[in-house]
RNA sequence: GGCGAGGUAGCAAAGUGGUAAUGCACUGGUCUGCAAAACCGGUAUGCGCGGGUUCAAUUCCCGCCCUCGCCUCCA
């Protein structure tokens, strides 16, 4: 297999190979635990485990580490006002994210781990930058990056003239008070000094009490867990400047290394052609979906039915449309499993077969739209029932191994699921069963049409009917 | 202003120097008492606009318009 990604440092698609040979290794950046995850978090974290999946199902294995942001001003000014411990409070939505990954079907990373428990790990890459002058301690006891002292800076986001605009938000009122004690605007805090408002949140550092700056962590855990130099790191689209930028700046001049290897970064999820906002309405979570009857493999469909360098925007449609789709996979697999094959092919055996289009496209830098057209084009050429018993397997493997690599489960097919019928409508259902088994047409239609306006449908089978909600 | 991404059928979304995958929706047919489901078909002479290169461009080049993102802590 010769998976390419595209790489935002060199702008080019790239090969993917491991550095040691064996393992890719990459990291991600995690979520902030102070509330719940919405569906344009998950679209990067989606798009993340596809990348796994494939790497993975090309026959490479990975090392995957992707942390939890759980100390920072978010994490603890919410747990203050929530009147709980740090601890408490970020366990709380911890859990509530590791549930939605699980029902997203998100590979769990190999690693995860927390900021808050790393600590130690930051104060001594804080300073090994003060010694080799990359970082200074401030009068408040804060500590800063000094970005004059790495020539590389910008390099990722391209962003040559630094100075321009930080001129510009120094005259739109954005420098605040901490800002002043920094040698230049463009440093960043890579300690922050204890303020009253943090409450029992501070530990002790050389520089005195208070707290990690947030680009460090991510620095100091890809270190601790992949190594000064690792294959792959990955974000949102947003994180490039200033977070990975920063990344970059701290973990080079720490360490002897040159840190990731290759930048993965997924776009925005726009909703209904714009961007997502609390104050629009339009920010989702996982459970509001659910709320609203959406399985979250429709919602991961969705996610992940868009390239992930291009914007893709979120409807409802877009749900129902997904909805349709993973039917139309189910009925597939349902036609081959009536062929013959076990229910779940073991994963040893699984491989792209009839599918190798749709595989290839997928490695092309995860070209998952143009994989799914493939998956269909082939399903739509294959009839199973004239297949030979050895296309039929070779055929169910294949189906597999896509699914496998999407990371896409297959619903129960719709007509098939267990629907609580109330009473009165399965009263109603009955008579016009009635009605038709003695031909009478007439009460029947009317029947069907009251049953319609209460928002049920009959579907019916040689023997007998089914009621459907509509 | 700088940097980046994108503008393809009603919606969504791939793709290619030689005349446009796929999903949804819509629609014709088979089936059905009628439906539904399923299955078999159909649906962009067109790929933001204007030039240029070429035997040939949606695909390359130039200009323009529009949308979205980032530009100090937002995936």
């Amino acid at each position: 297999m010769a998976l390419t990604l595209h790489d935002t440092l060199t702008r080019q698609s790239r090969t993917i190979q491991p550095l040691d040979g064996r393992t890719l290794r990459f990291y991600c950046c995690g979520p902030t635990v102070y509330g719940p995850a919405h569906i344009g978090n998950f679209r990067t974290f989606v798009a993340q485990d596809v990348f796994r999946r494939v790497v993975e199902m090309g026959g490479l294995p990975t090392l995957h580490v992707r942390n939890l942001t759980d100390v920072d001003d978010k994490t603890i000014r919410d747990s203050q006002k929530a009147g709980q411990s740090l601890g408490d409070f970020t366990r709380f939505w911890t859990e509530k994210f590791h549930a939605d990954c699980a029902a997203l079907n998100l590979l769990p990373p190999h690693v995860e781990p927390s900021a808050v428990a790393h600590i130690p790990h930051q104060i001594r890459m804080i300073e090994t930058l003060i010694q080799r002058g990359h970082a200074y301690a401030s009068a408040d006891g804060s500590v800063y990056f000094k970005v004059a002292s790495y020539p590389d800076y910008g390099r990722l986001s391209h962003l040559e003239d630094r100075e321009l605009k930080l001129g510009a938000s120094t005259t739109a009122g954005a420098m605040d008070s901490d800002e002043y004690s920094k040698d230049s605007l463009a440093d960043f805090a890579l300690w922050k000094a204890r303020r009253p408002e943090d409450g029992p949140n501070h530990w002790p550092s050389p520089w005195g009490d208070g707290r990690p700056g947030w680009h460090l962590e991510c620095s100091a855990m890809s270190l601790e867990y992949l190594g000064e130099d690792f294959d792959v790191h990955s974000g949102g689209i947003d994180l490039i400047f200033p977070h990975h930028e920063n990344e970059i700046a701290q973990s080079c001049c720490s360490t002897h290394g040159k840190f990731a290897h290759h930048w993965f970064h997924v776009t925005h999820l726009m909703v209904d052609g714009g961007k997502m906002s609390k104050s629009l309405g339009n920010l989702y979570t996982l459970e509001d979906l659910q709320k609203r009857g959406y399985h979250p493999a429709e919602v991961r469909y969705v996610l992940i039915s868009g390239h992930y360098r291009a914007p893709l925007n979120f409807t409802f449609h877009s749900l129902d449309a997904a909805r349709q789709a993973l039917q139309k996979l189910a009925r597939f697999d349902k036609a081959l499993l009536e062929r013959g094959c076990a229910a779940s092919p073991a994963r040893g055996d699984l491989a792209p077969g009839p599918f190798a289009d749709a595989w290839k496209t997928l490695t092309d830098d995860l070209n998952v739209p143009g994989a799914l057209g493939a998956v269909f084009g082939a399903i739509n050429r294959t009839k199973p029932a004239a297949l030979t018993e050895a296309e039929v397997l070779a055929c169910h493997r294949g189906l597999h191994f896509m699914l496998e690599a999407l990371g896409l489960r297959l619903p129960p097919i719709l007509d098939e699921a267990a629907v609580e019928v109330p009473a009165e409508i399965a009263t109603l259902a009955e008579q016009r069963w009635n009605a038709k088994q003695s031909k009478d047409w007439a009460a029947a239609d009317a029947l069907r049409k009251e049953l319609d306006a209460l928002g049920w449908i009959i579907k019916d089978g040689k023997d007998g009917y089914q009621v459907m909600p509509k």
